[in-house]
DNA sequence: TTATGGTATATCAGAGTGATATAGTTGTCA
DNA sequence: TGACAACTATATCACTCTGATATACCATAA
């Protein structure tokens, strides 16, 4: 266990309340999903090495419980807390969009416009479900602390900002290819 | 050879001029890079597989020479066309800057804004990096066609773009957390 | 009652990463 | 001219991560 990020993940997912494999997914994809992901083929061998590491624990199985919940550990919380003081270094990037869009110029335009208008619509639904969950956020404020909601409220700013960002780019590359 | 991403990008390098796996490497390190990364564990084994099934052919090898140049064939040419039309999914994120912040509420403010500033300052590179490579561009614009220039462009404006949103969204969130 | 959908765990082949090894070539500057 | 640095070039490996698939249990609605 020497780089899996994922790991980082699940401690933060853990540190917020225990839970299983399946309930670290559905946070993944409710919560995380716009800036990160996992899946149940990394989740599982990843939950097996930490246990083993001592970083987590299970934490509640009634005897004829088949689910198996996994709390942090004191170990695991150090782990986290010296992970914050990291420095974070630059993902790798993949855009398959952009990859085409860069080899598309003997392409028909047509199509070129039509990839464009399909990439703004994404990133417009994007924003709606960005808008959504602020609501969500805010109907619930009650629910969590003042700080963790400006932090979670930060995220969802980001990821409006940035979908602006790109359906801008798309309106003036599609006038562009238009002529 | 079912999935492989590389393969795209390398049969769209190809497709520009013949290369060899260090050439495709400096030009996802100096074209592609922002939106795109290869790197040498998948790009020798990638081309191998790509020789094998016919997509690419070595093109050119002297007597004593020990580099090996791909080339790509007509059925790698059909590849790539037959990749244009696809749709294409968006792939999975991973930004450990993101998931990082949205743990870190009960960290010291001053660390988060540090945190913040440091990836601003990073966006703001990015930015001086794109807007050197937009000056190159128009430096050699008689060597490309104009329809390679509206794209790269078009790629090169995307860039600048998003990451003026994120420093944005940086410079709002750091006076938030500073009251 | 049967099917639909959500909960829950698990495995596997293959894609992609980052580090490392090796060796030849070119440039430079002292 | 010779030594050293920097670049060119190919390759392998352990590990991370993805996406598909399999299995089985449970609730509930048609």
């Amino acid at each position: 266990m020497l780089n899996n990020k994922s790991m980082y993940a699940i401690l933060g997912i853990l540190s917020l309340s225990p839970s299983t494999g399946y309930d670290i997914k559905k946070y993944s994809d409710k919560v995380l999903s716009g800036f990160w992901n996992e899946n149940f083929g990394h989740i599982y061998p990843t939950l097996k090495k930490m246990l083993e590491d001592g970083m987590i624990e299970i934490v509640y199985k009634e005897k004829n419980e088949k689910k198996i919940r996994y709390g942090i550990t004191p170990k695991g919380k150090r782990e986290l807390e010296a992970w914050f003081l990291e420095e974070t270094m630059q993902q790798p990037i993949r855009s398959e969009f952009m990859l085409k869009l860069l080899f598309s110029s003997s392409q028909p335009r047509e199509n070129v416009i039509r990839m464009l208008e399909n990439y703004k619509e994404r990133h417009e639904e994007n924003i709606e479900k960005y808008l959504r969950m602020q609501e969500d956020l805010k109907q619930g404020i009650q629910e969590i602390s003042k700080e963790r909601f400006l932090f979670i409220n930060a995220i969802l700013r980001k990821g409006i900002i940035s979908n602006e960002a790109v359906i801008h780019w798309c309106d003036e590359t599609i006038e562009e290819l238009q002529h």
